[in-house]
DNA sequence: ATATTAAATTGTAATGAATACAAGTTTGTA
DNA sequence: TACAAACTTGTATTCATTACAATTTAATAT
């Protein structure tokens, strides 16, 4: 379990006590960068754990996105999707292939919305469209 | 009801049927520019209306939004909230009051997206924190 | 005007993500 | 080793949204 180690200590800077299904599903995360909701990690991590309890994964991404160790999306509207990048980053919803693309730009906007009084916490940006793979197919 | 030009103009332009539901609920966007959600819209439209069904709300802000009349916003999480103004801008949630306010700018990073090949057809920008109004009230 | 047909509306039932809650278990510390 | 707080579990709900079939209405052609 030496592999665990970083999230080990991630979880210890939180104060937040070490469980198994902690670093599982921060495992899962780190290793998985698709933007999975709760329900996909549930159903992935029970294989391996059937005493696994949704309300678990439900509590633990919830934790951990209070504490900012992961961030959560709603590009796809009806579901909450997690990302265990915490750092600002944009994203790209292909609306033909599903899958939610990382846009690595950071918003620079916020210094004006600061300056009008408003304190910003979280900061999402969302571009829906045709992704690149999905346009060379000649699906746009 | 001449005062209902106005949102006869626009679903004539769309080739969509003028209905005296569609009306009232284009109205009531209109007029509420708080990013109402659709059972709120359902609610207080079926108070002069109690022959409204909440099926035809959601029908019907779907069918403008396909349009491009108006937008939806998932910024809450845990509903859709549509906005009346289809023009770009951005967001704010208020996590202290819950207000959504309207941040009338541009997002300058498009063209970077659509030079690395994909076709972008929504953009949203969603800030998080606490507005200007709870800040001066000391709730920061 | 009237008939026609496609589109829209209605109401109920079902789905699916997320939350509430109470009981039992585990973690970290004393 | 003992303890209290924190965490996990499983079930039962909630709440937003969608599915669907029957009915009604709007726009067009007769």
């Amino acid at each position: 379990m030496i592999y665990l180690e970083k999230y080990v200590t991630i979880l210890k800077q939180n104060q937040l006590k070490i469980t198994p299904q902690r670093l599982a599903i921060m495992k899962y995360l780190d290793e998985h960068r698709t933007h999975p909701t709760a329900d996909r990690i549930y159903i992935d991590l029970k294989e391996k754990n059937p005493a696994l309890s949704k309300t678990t994964v439900y509590n633990s991404v919830e934790t951990l996105k209070e504490h900012g160790i992961i961030q959560s999306l709603t590009i796809s509207g009806s579901e909450l999707r997690y990302d265990f990048e915490n750092k600002m980053h944009h994203h790209f919803l292909c609306t033909k292939c599903g899958t939610i693309i990382d846009i690595d730009i950071k918003c620079p906007n916020i210094g004006k919305i600061i300056e009008s009084g408003h304190n910003v916490e979280e900061v999402h940006g969302y571009f829906k469209g045709i992704c690149k793979k999905c346009m060379k197919k000649g699906l746009g």
